[in-house]
DNA sequence: AAGGGTGCCG
């Protein structure tokens, strides 16, 4: 009785107040246990039950599925073998049901081979053997011996049931079989009880994997009782298909059916407003989340994690990271990824070293990694992930190969890169990888070249090929070429241009200096323009100094209530180049009242495998006195050789700029920082966040004609080399790069 | 028995 009730101390002090303890009480109380999930207690009493049982009592057809049912839960293997000798020693090896859960015990060990070959031993099987069986294969990944075994059950005429078709239909999800997927669908429908719920949760899933989500949508809509399953299924399967405004829509109408949301519902939610940038509704989850409690579930936490990172709210990512007690892969992870989506990557690798000392990180982990290492020119950094890519074994397929290549490129070196990306297959990324290369250095040509190669090797290309080609050609001034290109794009490989691709050729044109061509390209596009074709546009106008143009386009934007201050930044720098000092004057005043800060200008470098961050107007270096009086020396050289400052005033980095003797950008700093601590000599790599100012390229071209030293910037758009006095941008941003292999 | 959080190249 005190079982049945599910109080089993109770029932425990009855069994120990008892006299006589038969099979039947022994059966009754490890039952009881292994109902309840108490497994080891179970097994326990089952020990016991032997030894002191007496000559009475022995383990029976009951007691058998019980304790094997504890081994099963608790995957104890061994423990379950021995209790297999046991079913042999007391002569139970034809009950139907003592060998049933044999096989279940060995299927959860994840020792399917073991349970087939109880399974082929029976004389008479069940329709529970069989799903045993089944779901067995499916559970340990052989999804392919699972099916081919329900084919076998139903040609010995047994009649599949519903737990049969549940894990079915989740086998053809995974083996990717669709058009069993649909049969066994028809099947199901005709089935004599019809479907419940976890056939149809399980065929949204299903068609959702199989990017039919229109079909997953029909079953969702044919449930009379849409339990919380069902609904997280159809949201999931709505995000996985890229259709986040639908999944927050199912949400919304989820909560007015009264259905309540868990910790799964919950974060695949968030992970939709994510995708969507939706803080509003995501802040919301939040407190729902923290009022049920739910935030607890370590999912839900790292789900938040990604969606504060991803809607550029860093800090509350970081706040959320520093709550959780335990943390995980995923949640370091995530935590790396937002400071790099967030342009805080120096950070994301100083937590990744704090990671890697309690946890191992995964491929995921290390794509995002060698993703901050490529921002910030962090070689060392990045071949230490190489190096343990390669003796973990991790690297063969997934992203990590593309992310390596992507990594060495960025940093400037093509030799391994290229050794990168001949060692393996290439797919579309990796071209696509080796096309920005070229289009960063201004290499029109090799791209062409390129692109020529990909074609040649059976690749198809995909709009990212177009996006980075079309670039190419516009840092190389190959107007032409460039049109071609996309014009082919559609009447060669059937790509329909997108926004990029037009302000890629807005960009093409404008600075080719042709800007009324440009602007009818964007009269006549077939969408409605967004703030960065404008800003395509605008940018073209300060190069030409199209002051009209410039301000139509500004106009376009700002109409558009964007709040990135680039496009303000740009259209004061279009102000000073013009000369219009008053404007620059006025607009600096209008940013100030909006709250609107420049981004502060960051370059990095690496010296000896740490890497040092500078900020503009840094004066909190520990060296900040060396590198000022060397930049000096350099300085009064250059005054003394003939050098003129640049007139214009670029409030790029700082506003209050000095630039009369020494302006304090950060690629100078960096620059500086180089030259006194690495030996005479040696080529000096930077790293920059935005784009580098006129003076400091002057500047740094002066210093490698004098201290006869390799020096390479690369900023937000391109590669700058310098050597013997020379920028391989041929100072116009733009031009031919002399590749030059140091490592 | 069914649903889940992190990912390269504009």
């Amino acid at each position: 009785m005190f079982v049945r009730l599910g109080n089993l101390s109770e029932a425990w002090y009855v069994f120990g107040k008892m006299q006589e303890r038969d099979v039947f009480s022994w059966n009754v109380l490890i039952g009881g246990y292994a109902k309840k999930g108490f497994f080891d207690e179970a097994i326990e009493l089952y020990g016991r039950m032997l030894w002191l049982g007496g000559a009475g009592v022995r383990p029976d057809v009951y007691t058998f599925p019980c304790v094997l049912r504890a081994c099963g839960g608790l995957s104890h293997w061994d423990r379950g073998k021995e209790i297999h000798a046991h079913v042999l020693r007391y002569g139970f090896e034809s009950d139907i049901d003592v060998l049933n859960s044999l096989i279940t015990m060995y299927v959860k060990c994840g020792d399917v081979e073991n349970g087939r070959v109880v399974f082929d031993g029976m004389c008479k099987r069940d329709r529970i053997s069989w799903n045993a069986i089944i779901s067995g294969y499916f559970e340990n990944g052989e999804c392919l011996e699972g099916l081919r075994l329900f084919f076998l059950m139903r040609e010995c005429c047994f009649h599949p049931d519903l737990r049969t078709m549940t894990s079915v239909i989740s086998a053809c999800e995974v083996v990717g079989e669709e058009s069993l997927g649909r049969a066994v669908h028809g099947y199901v429908a005709k089935m004599e009880y019809g479907a419940d719920e976890s056939v149809h949760n399980s065929l949204i899933q299903m068609y959702s994997s199989f990017g039919k989500w229109e079909d997953a949508e029909k079953v969702f809509d044919r449930i009379e009782c849409k339990d919380v399953v069902s609904w997280t299924s159809m949201i999931s399967g709505y995000n996985n298909n890229g259709l986040a405004e639908k999944a927050i829509e199912t949400y919304k109408m989820m909560e007015l059916e009264g259905v309540v949301p868990d910790e799964i519902t919950i974060a695949s939610v968030l992970s939709a407003c994510a995708s969507l940038g939706f803080l509003d509704i995501g802040v919301k989850l939040h407190e729902l989340a923290e009022k049920t409690g739910l935030v607890r579930y370590l999912m839900v936490a790292n789900a938040l994690i990604d969606f504060y990172s991803k809607c550029m709210s860093i800090d509350k990512a970081l706040e959320v990271f520093h709550q959780i007690p335990d943390k995980n892969v995923i949640s370091w992870t995530s935590i790396i990824l937002g400071l790099r989506i967030n342009n805080r990557s120096f950070e994301a690798l100083i937590y990744f070293r704090k990671m890697k000392i309690s946890l191992n990180p995964n491929d995921v982990t290390l794509i995002s990694v060698l993703s901050a290492c490529a921002r910030i020119g962090a070689l060392m950094c990045g071949k230490e992930i190489h190096a343990h890519v390669l003796r973990s074994g991790l690297g063969l397929n997934g992203f990590l190969p593309n992310a390596l290549l992507d990594m060495y490129v960025r940093c400037g070196r093509m030799v391994p890169a290229m050794n990168q990306f001949k060692t393996r297959k290439h797919d579309v990324a990796a071209w696509n990888i080796l096309l920005t290369g070229h289009a960063q250095r201004g290499q029109g040509e090799l791209a062409i070249e390129l692109f020529d190669k990909m074609m040649g090797s059976k690749v198809n290309p995909d709009e990212i090929t177009f996006i980075a080609l079309l670039c190419s050609c516009s840092r190389s001034g190959m107007v032409t070429e460039g049109l071609q290109y996309f014009k082919s794009m559609k009447t060669e490989y059937s790509i329909t241009p997108n926004l990029k691709h037009y302000a890629c050729v807005v960009d093409l044109l404008g600075r080719a200096g042709k800007l009324d061509d440009a602007y009818e390209v964007i009269e006549k596009m077939p969408m409605k323009p967004d703030p960065p074709i404008w800003g395509a546009l605008l940018n073209a106008c300060r190069i030409h100094r199209r002051v009209d143009l410039g301000e139509l386009a500004a106009r376009q934007i700002f109409g558009m209530d964007n709040m990135s201050v680039g496009y303000y930044v740009l259209l004061c720098n279009l102000y000073s180049d013009s000369g219009k000092w008053d404007e620059v004057a006025r607009l600096r005043k209008t940013m100030r009242e909006m709250g609107l800060a420049i981004d502060p200008g960051c370059s990095w470098v690496e010296i000896k495998g740490t890497v040092h961050a500078f900020l503009s107007g840094d004066t909190f270096h520990p060296q900040i006195q060396e590198i000022t009086a060397v930049l000096r020396g350099f300085y009064e050289k250059m005054k003394a050789a003939g050098y003129s400052d640049p007139e214009k005033s670029s409030i790029d980095e700082i506003e209050e700029s000095k630039s009369e003797v020494f302006c304090g950008h950060s690629e100078r700093l960096a620059v500086g920082f180089a030259l006194i601590n690495t030996a005479p000599g040696m080529p000096i790599w930077v790293t920059k966040n935005l784009y580098m100012c006129e003076s400091c390229h002057d500047m740094i071209k002066f210093v490698s004609k004098v201290v006869r030293r390799e020096i390479s910037v690369r900023d937000t758009e391109h590669f700058h080399h310098f050597k013997e006095g020379i920028c391989s941008c041929g100072d116009e941003g733009y031009g031919e790069y002399l590749e030059n292999e140091i490592t």
